[in-house]
DNA sequence: CTTGTGTTATAGCATAGATATAACAAAAGA
DNA sequence: TCTTTTGTTATATCTATGCTATAACACAAG
């Protein structure tokens, strides 16, 4: 799976690592047992420091999205344990999107589009449940 | 309208004034026209210094919230013009939050019911559109 | 035994967040 | 007119964070 970084971005470049691969997962790129180049390996290929890349990754850990092995490097493997605060968090980033939307004038039924859409995007055998 | 600081929070100061004046906005307790205290006298009440009072209007203005008026301070004024950047980014962070909860096993209905709720725990009067 | 793995430690540098004073022009109010 | 208050700008200092650099460690693979 490519990986980019944007290097005039405010972002910080561990968070657009660790947010590509969250969207890697999401969109079934990256499944569940694949592992990820070592620490130095994907740094050496995004032209950025290891311990850049080893934030990342431990970030990823703390959140559950992958396991460290010292064999395998970084095996992905969404943890559901702990998952209520997991969500906790989304929820808590969600209301703030919300907010905003409610001030832009977007319209429930609209916001709610705009997520089956995004939702649909990256998985689209998704049929409803 | 009441607002706190979390100084234990590892959300900038500033961030946090400027979200709990969106959420404002959007439960309509800070209605269009309505007045901010001064940078200074906010400043005083947060027990916050004058410039990362300053900080958050700026950024609240920056992205439409409010117009900075000589005489009568911050005013609330949800500014439509450029709507469409604002939007934008409102959707990009929208988008990580979806990506994170397929990735949780989150499914499509219970998101955009979790939506439902928060917009509707927002602003109680909408009925739909 | 060599290599590669995650991990930790230390250091240096740049930027951002927060604070502290200070000053300015413009408008309000007495 | 005079004083006060407003947003705004300019420095300066301090701390924390992000990124890089170098080095070293224990552990497992080959």
């Amino acid at each position: 799976m490519l990986i980019e970084m944007d290097f005039n971005s405010n972002e910080a470049l561990y968070i657009q690592l660790r947010n590509q691969v969250i969207i890697g997962i999401a969109k079934d790129m990256l499944k569940e047992g694949e592992s990820l180049p070592s620490v130095r390996q994907m740094a050496n290929e995004l032209g950025v420091n290891m311990h850049t890349v080893n934030k990342a990754y431990a970030s990823l850990r703390q959140d559950g999205y992958v396991k460290l092995d010292r064999r395998n490097g970084a095996v992905i493997s969404v943890s559901l344990e702990n998952r209520s605060g997991q969500v906790e968090n989304i929820y808590s980033a969600m209301q703030m999107i919300v907010a905003q939307a409610i001030c832009k004038n977007i319209s429930l039924t609209e916001l709610q589009e705009v997520v089956r859409e995004m939702y649909l995007a990256f998985s689209p055998e998704v049929k409803e449940d």
